[in-house]
DNA sequence: TCGCCATTTCGCCAAACATCGAAATGACTC
DNA sequence: GAGTCATTTCGATGTTTGGCGAAATGGCGA
């Protein structure tokens, strides 16, 4: 609400701090196959929720993600075309120079895995 | 200079994390200008001289600046075409986002101030 | 060789950050 | 309305980072 006054540099700067830890890089990636949810994406990485939770309010802070919450769970996706020309173009440079490289490959296989297991299952495993 | 064996993903998360200190960005939109050598960059930021050295190194080392070293002092400036994509595409990206901000319009309007002054002159008032 | 001087490196401090576990939140179910 | 469960927030901790001043570096001219 008071966030809504940052100006074009602080967005910009707000941006490039969140793409500055690598495992918030890797959400991206991980998130242009299909949106996820949060325990997914804690399994995804191996980390604990609440470590999980607040890299995913970074970068929904800096407008590279939205969410939507549906019974249970919060699902993260990336921003789409309704967001600021430079978030678009950040997400397109996280893509371009990311999308081929072994992280990212080894990420989405394993994502893979995570994929065939309901949400539930995962949480029965993973959250606590 | 660049003989860093780090990968791609290593690569792009240090160019993230260089743009992702408002005051490196700065000095990306100042080099956009020409070439500067540390004592005019060190005027035009008003930081110590050690502090300003550092961040410039930071650039370096992500490959969004280079150097050379003439006389008594060393300039930098933005990489070439000659630089790999990603970082092409990261500098393409600053100046497309905040070229036009007021921030990098009044760092513009001091260093044609500072321009207008020899370095020698610039490091007599500066330096210490 | 010696000293000068712009820059870099070093040592230190304070603020910011990633991470975790625990407690709080909030939505759905019974 | 109470309990359950995914997520968020809080509090603590170790690490990283930006900042400075002082000391080291390295090129140049005398």
């Amino acid at each position: 609400m008071f966030g809504e006054m940052a100006n074009q540099f602080d967005q910009f700067v707000g941006i490039t701090k969140a793409l500055s830890d690598p495992t918030r890089v890797r959400m991206l990636l991980a998130l242009r196959r299909r949106e996820l949810c949060v325990c997914q994406i804690t399994a995804l990485f191996g980390l604990a929720t609440s470590t999980v939770s607040k890299h995913l309010s970074v970068l929904q802070q800096a407008g590279l993600v939205q969410s939507r919450k549906t019974e249970r769970w919060v699902y993260y996706r990336l921003s789409d075309k309704s967001a600021p020309v430079t978030v678009r173009e950040a997400l397109d440079w996280v893509s371009k120079s990311l999308a081929r490289t072994d992280v990212a490959a080894a990420d989405q296989k394993r994502l893979g895995q995570i994929l065939k297991m309901e949400p539930s299952e995962i949480c029965r495993r993973v959250c606590r």
